[in-house]
DNA sequence: TCGAAGTATCTAAGCGCTTTGATTTATCGC
DNA sequence: GCGATAAATCAAAGCGCTTAGATACTTCGA
């Protein structure tokens, strides 16, 4: 691998400075026709491809945006490790079993980095993606953010001090609200207003009054999925008789409540979980406990990820726009560069109620 | 934004000259360690982040890798523009709608290109996606290709042209064997095998006979399964009566193929196809004429994608280990970054028979 | 106490591009 | 055909970092 050509080969090919090289490139209508032909066809013939390095240094803009993701199914051990070298290969055999198994269906995360891939590309925007293990979060993070004009992350994947630090330097976005970090923007869904919808389905169209709210994290989201919960209940008159199950993180701990809930007999009317997720664990518990969805209780969840529409009985629950989301965290990313003042942006998106069997409707 | 802090700031907090701040970063054995701290101190109070920009330019490499990939769905007119300027936005509905039929599972695209970001996180690479729209790929490419030390690309989602330039200045990889290029490294599977093996299975398991292949684009892939295919029929000492229906691309002519078939009344005893997608047409096409799946006719894949798992009946197939592909480009890249006067390796992967239910097998 | 041999740090020269302001060349009215 | 104005091109100064090679500082044996 020779050193490419740069500007000055081009130049010199073309009988013209390297400013007019440059220019070719970035502002063509500088350039008289038949020159901007010359230096055209000398770019070719030497397969010129310009250094976005240079370009960026140059220019103090990199042209590219960051997401950073994560991976639910990464193995720790199976990180980064900050001298790049080859920590455990991961053998072939757990991959595929990884993929058949837990990864069969696009999760909230993929469908999100789909919207932010998209929207780049639509945007001539270069895309960076990285993301990885708790571990060493922060230097990955920072290696990213000295690549690119903008970060787009998800919440509590990065240590909201490196990401406080980062967002000195370039606009930051995330997607969910985390407690945290007021002055950044965000992209967020109408979560109140979900739960609250679907609340109200299984009070009106399917008469019942015993309802629990079970599963989620901790989060500012999922405070007010509770909010809308209580909410409806209350506007229905309804007593809020179940105490919530809120957080109740881990699997384990739902399918415990679930379990317990079930050994005492003593089954509400249905289930409002705080997430998809937390709606397939709880249904696996029914099952194991040979309670049968919807009819001996309703279950809904909320995200309305793939898997959901696949299951059966498939989910109930409040699908958030994950692809726009995606796309509107470039949105806020490209707008925040061009207007570094403006205040912090909280954009709210609209999220569906999707209703399928297990709230007890038959759809079509 | 006022610009940042840059190696010059934190050179004098700390007292020391800006090749310390380099050498604190890039070598910290090289630096005393009480030196090294105060470096470190200063640059935590600067909110210091390196630019990259200026690491590539100095260093004449990245540190990052590119991988070209594309949307199946992605509307052309949702495309990139060279202005960088708004297209059309697509609407929330059409997104929705997408995003809900057609994409509710991760396609092989999708999985190799996972598989590629988990590697690039693994081996603490940076990593830059572009994909697009056919009209300006050439534009992006060279754009991304600017950008990279080695780029990993999909066969045809790019101008051979395009990609033999730029693959005079950085390492490319494709996946899936494209007809030219030759001296590029290249990961593939074992296509003959795998399809042997599942035409074999057919014969011999369920005494099938009369079998037709049908389906892919032209591409050398495809050519070796038919070539597998071929070979067992031979090997079982079976004639071809069926015409191979290949190449055999656009759903269309699939469907009126199988379409035509059924209402002649020929059909075969199994339709072996080039793809899973094409399998997945071939089922719907049958389901429209009335024909059971696999009591009248038996059908398989090729690919191993998510949906054949999931719809009724499953789809048997063989299954190529996307993830693993992907992991595998990003191997080739970096080992070729550091030999580049190695032959082009073409690696090529096992695949896996999965047996499910349209091949009359009862899977587990 | 001195010089040799390490260590630690620094100086300075790029890396390939963009872009301002200067300079040259083309265009036009009269 | 001439100056004035506009258009095209160019020279040169960075952008922020890395890394030889030079220099300064330690350490240590004799």
């Amino acid at each position: 691998m020779a050193k490419g050509p740069t500007v000055y080969h081009v130049a010199e090919r073309a009988g013209v400075s390297i400013a007019t090289v440059s220019f070719t490139f970035r502002q063509p209508d500088k350039v008289k026709a038949s020159t901007r032909e010359l230096v055209l066809a000398a770019a070719e013939e030497l397969g010129y491809v310009p250094s976005a390095s240079a370009r960026g240094l140059a220019r103090g803009r990199t042209g590219a945006l960051g997401l950073f993701a994560y991976d639910y199914l990464l193995d720790p051990a199976d990180g980064i490790r900050g001298d790049g070298q080859d920590p455990h290969e991961p053998a072939a055999a757990d991959l595929e079993r990884r993929n058949e198994d837990l990864r069969l269906f696009p999760l909230y995360v993929d469908e999100v980095q789909r919207g932010v891939e998209l929207e780049c590309w639509r945007r001539g925007q270069a895309l960076l993606v990285g993301g990885g293990n708790p571990e060493n979060n922060e230097a990955v993070l920072s290696d990213i953010a000295g690549r690119v004009d903008g970060l787009a992350v998800f919440p509590r994947s990065v240590p909201s001090e490196a990401l406080a630090r980062i967002a000195r330097r370039i606009p930051v976005v995330e997607i969910s609200e985390s407690v945290h970090n007021r002055e950044l923007d965000h992209v967020t869904v109408d979560n109140v207003s979900g739960v609250r919808a679907i609340t109200e389905h299984l009070i009106a169209a399917h008469g019942l009054s015993e309802l629990m709210f079970l599963g989620g994290m901790p989060s500012s989201d999922n405070d007010e999925r509770l909010a809308g919960f209580l909410g409806a209940l209350s506007d229905a008159g309804l007593p809020n008789t179940r105490e919530p199950k809120y957080p109740c993180g881990s699997e384990q701990s739902v399918t415990e409540v679930v379990r317990a809930i079930c050994e005492q007999g003593s089954l509400p009317d249905a289930f409002v979980c705080a997430t998809d997720q937390d709606a397939l664990v709880v249904m696996d518990a029914l099952a194991a406990a040979g309670v049968n969805v919807p009819r001996d209780v309703a279950v809904t969840g909320f995200d309305g990820i793939a898997a959901g529409r696949v299951i059966r009985p498939s989910l109930t629950t409040v699908r958030q726009p994950m692809e726009q989301m995606g796309r509107t965290m470039v949105d806020l990313l490209l707008d925040r560069l061009d207007h570094p003042d403006k205040p912090p942006a909280a954009i709210r998106l609209p999220v569906r109620v999707i209703l399928r069997e297990s709230c007890g409707c038959q759809p079509g």
